[in-house]
DNA sequence: CGTAAGTTAGTGAACGTTCACTTATGTTAG
DNA sequence: CTAACATAAGTGAACGTTCACTAACTTACG
């Protein structure tokens, strides 16, 4: 028989152990009864805890918002310069995702996922982001720019989609041509990059982005 | 019994069933039975041609990957400016996916596959996109550009992820608020953000970029 | 002792795959 | 022209395994 646990603390070791095993195959990849012997428990106690596969891989994913806290807000609310929230966010990103890359191949899995359910998990995972920013372009591109509103909307997805690539490319295709780029080169790289193609001049003053850790 | 077909039609009728139902369920999502009803033969068939699920797998992988043929090479080979090839390959690979979205989802998935296969795949339909943008920036750069060498590598990244991201939105997440915005203006607005970043001013006498259909 | 955690031993259905067999078609000899 | 044959296309049942899921029983602990 496994170690006894109490149920909330089985609970969770069912929780970490399905988080693992779905990001790396897959809902229809992944067995109960593998769950189950990862977890060290017949497949039953699975049954106990979730009342079916899918409201698991469910709670997998509510789980995984939930951790995600109200780390974007703490930054957008900290008031500085666009540029600097737009580092904060990047690298909020970047460090969310470095500590649990299952989170961005989950992502990508309930992007691909019909289940409305699961594709919003996605949606709110990038909508604050998004929300950001062309908020901020709205107050702050001139109004006699040409093609303003698509260059927001443009904006604001090409943010998103850049950095989404490059963590990518660091963690699902390490063996690439990026691997002696570190991620804080990457994350200022792409921050200049969409500055300038927005228009926007990274102040001098404003402090060096630097990932901690 | 079915209609009877001579082996090569058969085994193309079953790659073109194979790519859509794969490509909206994924490989673990699909069963040999299911591809049979679609093809409406029995599943005994499908190891006729096929040796097994996996060999199947991979012939629909190839398949896409012949059919995409040398479009990119023959952009890069009109020989035109910066501007107008990366146009012009931003809209090859556009209309790749709009004439088959079913590479879009295949694309992904095959970037969440461990088999080195099939991530093989995902790697060639990006490599001559990046490959040219990082060799005409290494070209047209001023070799005092600050970080220049990340930013070169930088920028490739970055065309690369903002358009997979405009077609992701527009394919995959369909009710999503770029709903107005047409693929022609995305592109276009794509591309111009883009020569921006990386300091290059689209001249004005290029020719307007329009997709065809 | 009662309850909650865990097990054992299954269920029927679906999975990928194979097998022995049947049917259609094209070629050729009488 | 047709009967005989070879070959290729297709069938359907069954294989062993694994799937998600369940019921009845046992054990540990406050």
């Amino acid at each position: 028989m496994s170690v006894r646990l109490p149920g909330p603390e089985r609970r969770d070791s069912i929780l970490n152990a399905s988080q693992r095993l779905f990001a790396e195959k897959g809902y229809h990849g992944v067995s109960i009864d593998e769950i189950a012997r990862e977890v060290d428990v017949s497949p039953s106690i699975l049954y106990r805890h979730f009342k079916s596969k899918q409201v698991l891989y469910n709670a997998v994913l509510q789980a995984l918002s939930a951790q995600r806290e109200s780390y974007v807000q703490t930054v957008i609310n900290s008031g500085t310069s666009f540029e600097d929230v737009l580092t904060g966010m990047t690298q909020v990103y970047i460090k969310s995702i470095t500590d649990n890359p299952d989170l961005l191949r989950i992502e990508l899995q309930s992007l691909l996922d019909k289940n409305p359910a699961t594709s919003d998990f996605f949606k709110n995972r990038w909508k604050s982001f998004t929300d950001y920013i062309e908020f901020s372009l709205n107050e702050r591109l001139p109004y006699d720019t040409p093609n303003r509103e698509i260059t927001i909307l443009t904006a604001a997805l090409m943010f998103q989609g850049m950095l989404r690539e490059a963590l990518l490319q660091k963690y699902l295709q390490p063996e690439d041509r990026l691997v002696d780029v570190s991620l804080n080169e990457l994350s200022n790289g792409l921050v200049r990059l969409f500055l300038r193609a927005v228009g926007i001049e990274k102040s001098r003053l404003s402090r060096r982005a630097v990932i901690s850790g």
